[in-house]
DNA sequence: ATTTCATGTGAGAAAACCTTACATATGTTT
DNA sequence: AAACATATGTAAGGTTTTCTCACATGAAAT
């Protein structure tokens, strides 16, 4: 999956694109890039230039704040979930390593490291919302 | 694969970033405009807005260029493609039409029709380049 | 009643892009 | 050879978009 991350953090969208994919304000964006919730990329220029997956973290903070979470809740929510990224890396490294687990014990291993998630942020785990412009 | 089409077509990108994407001057990507090569939408403000489609086209005039083929020459390659484009979708609105067609019926069909196509530009029938910067 | 938070709004500056016009190298026609 | 056509470079002057900074404001928290 490396190369599709590459294109999910190329820096391609000026802010006016970006506000008409996440209906939301100049001012808004910048303001959460303020508070470091999203880092977008800077031309030579100065002017910001997003990448999908800085879309997709907008349109998550869009739906968190709609939801009445404020800037301390949504940093927490993306420190937590990228801890559960890392983490589910772990495993996946650990499966990789000892192939000599059976395929049910491996099973096991990842519910219990499933249901440690779900205890945070279950509905966050799902793919951002970028799908809906790109194949 | 209409909801694909419509996301290929949505005008996103600056001519900056196009220019990036393309390794394309701004001055050349202006006089392809002009000879109707592609057709980039516009803000309100005027500027160029181009979609995954153009980029595409743009990557594709591109390496005609570098085979020596002229304005006029990339025209009409892209005039037939079109047609050939159209063509083929007869062909498979007779497949869903008429559905008592055998299968070995329909795949003589089909071959007929692409070797008609391959008497232009067989290369061209590749899906675009921009596969490189989008999953 | 204050203070904090998230956002709106305005000013002034700079970057990016626009069109138009002229220049130029290379290849083609007369 | 001279004139022309093609594709691209470059420069000027104007407009749009984005930048930062500052102040304003309504709603929520203290």
């Amino acid at each position: 999956m490396g190369a599709n991350e590459i294109r999910r953090s190329m820096p391609l969208f000026p802010i006016g694109i970006v506000m008409q994919l996440t209906e939301l304000t100049a001012r808004q964006i910048r303001y959460y890039e303020e508070h470091q919730l999203i880092s977008p990329a800077r031309t030579d220029g100065n002017r910001r230039l997003f990448c999908l997956n800085d879309i997709d973290r907008l349109l998550e903070i869009k739906d968190l704040i709609e939801r009445g979470i404020n800037m301390a809740g949504i940093k927490e929510v993306f420190s937590v979930k990228e801890k559960l990224v890392m983490s589910e890396e772990i495993v996946k490294e650990a499966e990789i390593a000892r192939r000599d687990l059976t395929d049910d014990e491996l099973r096991k291993l990842l519910r219990s490291e499933l249901s440690h998630a779900g205890r945070f942020n279950r509905s966050s785990l799902r793919q951002g919302d970028m799908s809906r412009f790109f194949q």
